[in-house]
DNA sequence: CCCGCTTGCACAATCGTTTGTGCTCTGTGC
DNA sequence: GCACAGAGCACAAACGATTGTGCAAGCGGG
């Protein structure tokens, strides 16, 4: 890269001397090492024994490629072998701390593989997912774990076909064709309508995300497990807004709040909705929970610091980053549990972690990691 | 990639169906329309007018192509070019909403030039660092953006005299050797230290980030100028933590607390410090802001609702980040500003956004961006 | 002394592009 | 009728790695 302004080390005159000069080249190292590039490949892949190299040569030439500072180039090695060592991450909005996390834990589950994360930002936008579907593949990533916009899996399922693996996390889709990491939205949905519930609380308002998506469709699965238990029913018109964001959250709840001024507690699929009622309360002159209850979806730092701490269903999100990890590297067919000193990284440094103690059990194609309740202070009794 | 379980498309029996067999190459094509690899090349590069492929033949290969899906390898691509279209992006932490709005930033801008990103996270260590650094020079990325862990630049400069352009964004250094881009950290820390010191705050507690970075040192040194201009000064021995860590501030804060139990303020260098101080001082059953006031960096969506909100200094991060985009653009020789329309990106899609309104005024290497103070209820007169 | 086996390495093909150069036509002007 | 220009395309050499195969020594046994 970046051709011009550099010697290129060819012979370099002052033997020893060799500051690093950008694009050091096997044939290079095999060069001042006096061997052909066949030898100075095998020498430095541990293929000597295997194609006996003399340990004598062997160690020269490591030498000189340390000497050298050699960084085999990986896009040569990626043609040749059909490998890119990419894998694509594309999740919606990379600036959510939940996606951040996923993102996170794939990147650092996978490099000690070798692989490194290819980004891409949808900003919610199915159109641009899939134009950053087009572009990964064209970078030849070797798989993709995408945190789709949530609708319209189609072209991820034929991609997935076409033979790149696509490994889907948290906004799953029915009918799954593919295979899917999420948490275990029923029952922790079930669990903070159930905190709710106890309370007496009846006239609930939800805040629902993409209305097609899994997670939002067995949120209120959940939702509605606890009102039959309870031996109540969930009026449709109390449902409102359609998608993860803060502004859906807050319009809905405005919408509902007219729509049903009786209603006594709202139920928000995700902290950014949460967020959007509670500025939507307060302009509304509303007190939590003496006015209303609310209950919603993961935890961050803030929010034990804040005026009303949110009772909430928490994810696991670093194990739900593992669990898709795990998935996504048994579908590459390296072995995630095995240990890592065997040579699958070659020249790559040694693993930086032990990848994951995820079991992945059975064939199934959906994997759930479990929920924690947090209960705090923004849910009382019904004020009438 | 991914070989096996695919019908190659050499000749495919049915004329028409070609349904996406995942590796097609540009020989398919060619093939099919029965050009050569040379010919097919040209008429899909848009060079069919310099190199005379006539408008029948170009269009023909356009069809072909197109029927066959087929997209270009970027590996091959990347070799021949010696361009790789990769860009990483080294960051301490990117489940820190911080760090990810700049590789938002970075990834939406420049993926309109047909670049992605590489991300990197180094968990605020400088080991990692590196070798993430040598793994994504491996790659063969064309340049490299860092939000360094805070110490020890100089691998970074060797690795841009080498010939791979660096930028660094936050953490930046002192004496600086490479194209920065941070926050007008001096006028910020200023700012929000006069708001303390208007209200009579003499007895500040500082909790500082890595010592030896540029942000610490410039807040210090902005809070510092605050003091002198109130004509008092500050003792050094308020000063405590060093880490850009929630741990650091808790930490930080009971040492303070301890050693000067007349402190009436705290002066937290960044928001996870200023969480950490605000733990301790809850377990040390006191109240902010009327047993004690405090200013941070930095806003939050959640900060609003906070029990008492911060009075903060915010970064326009998204404005951070593409500044830092343009210059790394620039230094790669590509024009920001100009017209995407051009056959710049080739057959990679259309630009998405208009990469940056930003204008790098003059040749320093040193860039800053403004900040806004917000001044909110986490500051009071002190107590006597 | 010669044959054959082992050792240690070099040759060359290959991955899928891009691009400089050269070949073969067709048509035109004289 | 012929040379020549230019249009339209094919050939082949890179780019930097991996890997199957072939070739030359060295050695021992007969």
């Amino acid at each position: 890269m970046k051709p011009p302004n550099h010697r290129t080390p060819d012979t370099p005159p002052g033997f020893g001397s060799a500051t690093l000069a950008y694009p050091v080249t096997l044939k290079n190292v095999a060069d001042r090492a006096g061997v052909s590039v066949s030898t100075a490949s095998r020498a430095l892949n541990g293929q000597a024994r295997k194609y006996r190299i003399s340990p004598a040569t062997e160690k020269a030439v490591r030498k000189v490629a340390a000497d050298l500072g050699f960084q085999a180039s990986q896009v040569a090695r990626s043609l040749r072998l059909k490998r890119s060592g990419l894998i694509g991450v594309i999740v919606p909005d990379i600036s959510n701390p939940f996606f951040a996390s996923i993102a996170r834990e794939v990147s650092l589950g996978v490099e000690a593989f070798g692989f490194s994360v290819l980004l891409g930002d949808s900003r919610e936008e199915t159109e641009i997912e899939q134009r950053l579907v087009e572009q990964l593949r064209a970078k030849q990533v070797e798989a993709l774990l995408v945190c789709p916009v949530g609708v319209d899996p189609d072209h991820l399922v034929k991609l997935d076909r076409s033979g790149l693996p696509v490994v889907v996390a948290d906004r799953v889709f029915d009918g799954i064709e593919l295979p899917s990491v999420t948490s275990d939205n029923r029952t922790a949905a079930r669990a903070v309508a159930e905190v709710l519930i106890e309370q007496g609380h009846r006239k609930i308002g939800v805040l629902s995300g993409v209305r097609d998506s899994l997670p939002a469709k067995t949120r209120l699965q959940g939702l509605t497990d606890a009102a039959q238990h309870a031996g109540f029913h969930l009026d449709p018109s109390y449902l409102a807004g359609n998608a993860f964001t803060e502004q859906s959250g807050y319009d809905a709840t405005l919408t509902l709040l007219d729509r049903h001024p009786e209603m006594t507690a709202i139920f928000a699929m995700c902290t950014p909705a949460a967020i959007g009622a509670m500025r939507a309360l307060a302009e509304r002159g509303m007190a939590i929970p003496s006015d209303m209850s609310i209950v919603a979806f993961d935890d961050h730092p803030f929010a034990e610091l804040m005026k009303t701490p949110l009772t909430v269903s928490v994810q696991d999100i670093p194990r739900l980053g593992r669990l898709a990890t795990a998935v996504l590297l048994k579908r590459l067919n390296v072995n995630p549990s095995t240990d890592s000193s065997t040579e699958s990284s070659r020249q790559t440094l040694p693993p930086l972690s032990t990848p994951a103690e995820i079991e992945i059990q059975s064939s199934t194609s959906l994997w759930k990691v479990p929920t924690t309740l947090l209960r705090r202070s923004s849910v009382a009794v019904p004020r009438q």
